[in-house]
DNA sequence: ATCGTGACGAACG
DNA sequence: CCGTTCGCCACGA
């Protein structure tokens, strides 16, 4: 038994949530309550949010943020329509397709999209 | 420790 | 699905 140890006191929630954004693979998107639910906080969704808009400059080259979406599949921003339409483009690069109404069919583009 | 805030989510109606 | 309400978690002051 033991516990061989599993986390690390260094890294904060902000880590595992680039932690685990950069696990999604290419051409897929995630939503904020699938990302807390792996970071073993399911209700933490907000928090995800709040770390991903701490997201730094150089940041947005290494943790694909773009492929982390809300529940309804669509991009929440709210204020940085700048970065929404940043997103918007780096996915359709990826092949996700948006509808009319803006949004990803998480049912094709889900990650660990159970069905 | 308490309060306010936020790229959210689920439950209600 | 929409609007509203509550709850959730983490961070900053």
């Amino acid at each position: 038994m033991k516990k061989k140890i599993s986390a690390p006191p260094k890294e904060s929630f902000y880590t595992k949530v680039y932690a685990a954004v950069k696990k999604i693979p290419k051409g897929k998107v995630a939503t904020y309550g699938q990302i807390a639910n792996i970071l073993g906080s399911p209700r933490a969704a907000r928090a995800v949010g709040y770390a991903l808009n701490a997201l730094q400059k150089n940041d947005l080259q290494s943790v694909p943020w773009q492929r982390v979406i809300n529940a309804k599949g669509e991009i929440s921003f709210k204020g940085d329509t700048i970065r929404a339409n940043l997103q918007r483009k780096l996915l359709e690069q990826e092949g996700i397709v948006f509808n009319v109404v803006a949004q990803i069919d998480l049912s094709r583009y889900g990650w660990l999209q159970k069905k």
